[in-house]
DNA sequence: AAGTAATTTTCACTTAGTGAAAACACCCCT
DNA sequence: AGGGGTGTTTTCACTAAGTGAAAATTACTT
């Protein structure tokens, strides 16, 4: 409400700015320093001054050949460390394992943010070949995958509603749920059961069970699937082994994550972003 | 030589400050502001600022229950798009999968930056269990592994020397290389033969082969490694068939990446960041 | 070798970041 | 409960530090 675009008045503009050029460089494309500048609109003065910062500290670096920018080798290191500090992924790893070698399909740990599903960690499947290697980090829809039902059926239901009644839900696939009044009521129905099933609903031939994580505070913080292709999963709903023991693994994480009470319906709850 | 410890006139001061946030919150103690403040020295109105920013951004976030910082999911994210802006890693990922499938051993990608070893990417291989799931963005030390070996080598040995030269090669094991002038003969041989080996110099326990990745330039940009435990690996100079194909893919990278001259002996080289 | 495009530097301006200190919120302890 | 202590948020006056325009330089092109 203060200056143009501010989300509160304690923001300090320059480093508003030095983010906004990672996440201009977010998409991958290499960048000149006018191509930036002209995209973002600062002077190229502004744009140079962040740019030789940024690349000071390895955020940026800058391709001796062509003189274009792309993100920097900091970028991973502060991955790592983000990764060195999560409790969750500590806690969740061994039994993640565990889980893929004895399905040996491929097992994902995700969490939620805004409304999307991210990627905290994917154990490669022994049976799975050939697909891409990480998406740790990645970005997916929440409402037509297994780990995203499974996410939003425990978040305030509100705010689920609000935020996809404002926008298209894309039909990926013939099954994927494009009506925000079916996805309501199909995550009253994974709530109920407490698993979340995707039969090809953002990709056609993959299917998929996902099971909550909770914390000590009975709040569903995280979610596991396991996942694989068609030709081995299908019908998924029909593999009532594996949907047991993707539950059974993710109650043994929720354990030791202090969670006490396995009663029939805990509260609603936020995936620790936007509480 | 400007100001105090500025390493360029056109450094933008919050921006270093918001970046010594990140650095300090990179060994994954959370932190709270106070303990932010004193540590880095700055009045807490300014680090509360800078928190707030960053964690606008997502580049930190706060435990809404010690009202902790600590690093945030953007960190996540920057790396995925790092990640996916990599040539390097495009390329090289499907033949590291081969190279990993037909050994069977954890393979690795990795870079050197400021005399360090970065990994890019690891393959957890099916013999190795239970290890560490992904050291991707880890920092290891060069002169005492088989990457780094491999790295240093190919890199300009006046600065490789200075730099030794100014610190303790810590002793890891009985193997590693503790004297500088030893490190250098060392680094002659691996040039020569084109490959490193590790009998364990870092970790006792483990082996390890490591081969050098060249770019169009003919500067080598990377290396690759097989490693594995000594009771499959020892000794490991015998198994000159794992050289012969750790040396292959290298060479089918370097190749990918428009490698043209398979000459002799190359030019000394740049991991790409000292340039 | 001239011409054009991109980057780097300078510079005067004043915005926008700064630290001190005050106000507020939150525990913990008796 | 109350109250002292710790940690966070807000205010405020100051001026250092970030800003854009434009010039100087360098790097490409033809």
């Amino acid at each position: 409400m203060r200056g143009h675009r501010n989300s509160g008045q304690y923001n300090i503009r320059v480093l508003d700015r030095a983010v906004q050029i990672l996440t201009l460089l977010s998409d991958g494309q290499p960048r000149t320093l006018t191509e930036i500048s002209e995209e973002i609109g600062f002077s190229n003065s502004t744009s140079f001054r962040l740019l030789v910062t940024l690349a000071n500290h390895h955020l940026v670096e800058r391709d001796p050949k062509d003189g274009r920018y792309r993100l920097g080798l900091r970028c991973l290191e502060l991955a790592r460390a983000y990764h060195d500090s999560s409790d969750l992924r500590r806690i969740a790893l061994p039994e993640l394992e565990k889980l893929r070698d004895e399905t040996g399909e491929t097992v994902h740990l995700a969490i939620l943010d805004e409304m999307e599903v991210v990627y905290l960690e994917k154990l490669h499947g022994h049976h799975a070949i050939g697909l891409m290697s990480s998406r740790v980090g990645a970005r997916l829809p929440a409402y037509c995958t297994g780990l995203g039902k499974i996410l939003l059926a425990y978040a305030n239901p509100e705010e689920v509603r609000d935020y996809f009644a404002q926008r298209e839900l894309h039909r990926f696939t013939p099954e994927t749920i494009t009506d925000v009044s079916d996805l309501m009521h199909h995550l009253d129905q994974v709530r109920i059961s407490g698993y979340a099933l995707d039969r090809g609903e953002h990709e056609a031939e993959v299917r998929c069970v996902a099971a909550p994580i909770f914390d000590a505070d009975s709040k569903v913080v995280a979610a596991i699937s396991v996942s694989g292709p068609a030709s081995r999963m299908d019908p998924i709903e029909a593999d009532q082994a594996l949907i047991e023991r993707t539950l059974q693994v993710a109650q043994t994480i929720s354990a030791k994550l202090g969670y006490r009470h396995p009663v029939s319906r805990p509260p609603f709850s936020q995936g620790g972003k936007n509480a």
